[in-house]
DNA sequence: GAGCTTGCACGTTTATGCACGTTTTCATAC
DNA sequence: GTATGAAAACGTGCATAAACGTGCAAGCTC
């Protein structure tokens, strides 16, 4: 380990931190303030100003990197293939016509981007991004719901959101998948990310999760939907086969 | 180490610094004092110019190495440099802590990649790429305006559009400019996008036109402002005086 | 003398640790 | 399950010290 000698300055500590983070994900602070030899007061600062950024998400002890944010490692490019190909799965539940609500996330990014052409869809996003992978090609409707946007989430959340997808009905809903697991269903880190998450479900015919493996049997800190609103499960060809069976039995279709 | 004497040239000690920051990653002020014999305030000065050349990013106690290469490639087509040209000299309008009402465009987008940073700026836009170049960066606030996006436009337009952008006060607004004359002021092609932008600059303080010279003495056919409600045009260095003259006449502020 | 660099003085900004009161978490008891 | 209490983590305000930017005058080179 690069032992920090007595001379790092602030904002070095840092982007060391957020190199951390991404290396591993997660970051405690009591650690932290250990390695850089200073207060654990300065590294909630440092912690609180990456989240400012949208670079992290403060939680309870230390922080998580924010979704949006990719990881380092060798890991991350087997991710996108990952989720590319996860994509593909949910694509076979999309039919003709329809009108789908894709919540904000770098798996919905990749499903917009391979959406068919000429299939007259219909896309309501909160996420620039997702709006950016079908604007301009052939066959496509886009409405973007409006609002402020939390930088590390990647789209827009909050009342005004919320009531502009209440305006809307869709066929299919995509909600972005911080957690999720047999029993209780979805689960979010934040309270105004679970009310959009619940209106857009709420709006749609039916719902469709796609799960990394790292979210399929976890929790997070906010209740969004009980496993009842999730219709399809779409997971890895190699999900453990107990695991499917678990969500199987609580009713989900699951895709893989 | 290579201790420099008492006769380092200041070019040189720079350029001595320079090196040890791409091989270090950082450097501190203090200790550079110390090794070149110089007080800190010349080594500030060093890395004031170091920065301002984009070679390494000035932070509290030191420099750190710049993260990105600034893009020097020159591939670009001359219509985008013109445009990112126009971008720059519009940047002197904007003051810290403002509100922006940006409108799609690809001028537009080149200029919200180009504000600055932690300059406490919030961007209200309808255009999901103009939101995509600001989110994320510090400092920002981004507030979407949502509805369904015209693919020829690249943003959302249309009565929802229009409703949410009411609801907001700007400092300043930069619409779209299809076409500008310095009698009639502001044209577009539709009946949409005209009231849309009559909303943002009836929603905002002082209104900004940046036309690339082919919009400049041109007519649409959908009158939008009078060139009474455009406060600043800024133009191309190259523009033909009599028609600068033209405009400020009518009481417009050109900018070149 | 013009142009440039340098160090110093001054007021401002930034970073830090500590004190204090509040919130969250967890284990234990009920 | 619910209540409770202690420990840990948290946010905020405050004082201090370091680093900062700016203006200015002295020194240096051409």
């Amino acid at each position: 380990m690069n032992a920090p000698l007595d001379t790092t300055l602030p904002r070095e500590r840092q982007q060391l931190i957020l190199e951390r983070l991404r290396r591993e994900g997660k970051v405690v602070a009591a650690d932290l303030a250990q390695e850089f030899r200073v207060s654990e007061d300065s590294i909630r600062r440092d912690l609180r100003d990456l989240a400012a950024q949208g670079l992290c998400r403060r939680v309870y002890g230390g922080a998580l990197l924010a979704v949006n944010i990719p990881p380092l490692g060798e890991r991350h490019a087997e991710r996108a293939e990952l989720k590319r190909e996860l994509a593909r799965t949910a694509l076979g539940l999309i039919g003709r016509g329809q009108i789908l609500f894709i919540d904000a996330g770098s798996t919905n990014t990749a499903l917009a981007k391979m959406l068919p052409e000429n299939s007259d869809l219909t896309v309501v996003t909160n996420a620039p991004d997702v709006a950016l992978a079908v604007l301009g090609r052939p066959g496509f409707d886009v409405i973007v719901l409006g609002g402020k946007l939390d930088p590390a989430i990647g789209g827009a959340i909050g009342s005004r959101t919320v009531r502009q997808a209440q305006d809307i009905r869709a066929d299919l809903c995509f909600p972005g998948v911080c957690a999720i697991d047999p029993e209780r269903g979805l689960w979010t880190y934040d309270e105004e990310e679970t009310v959009f998450k619940q209106a857009i479900i709420e709006a749609s015919g039916e719902t469709v999760a796609i799960a990394t493996p790292d979210k399929l049997v976890a929790s997070a800190t906010h209740h969004t939907v009980p496993i009842t609103g999730i219709a399809h499960l779409v997971v890895a060809v190699d999900t453990d086969a107990a695991v499917v069976e678990r969500y199987r039995a609580a009713g989900v279709t699951v895709h893989m």
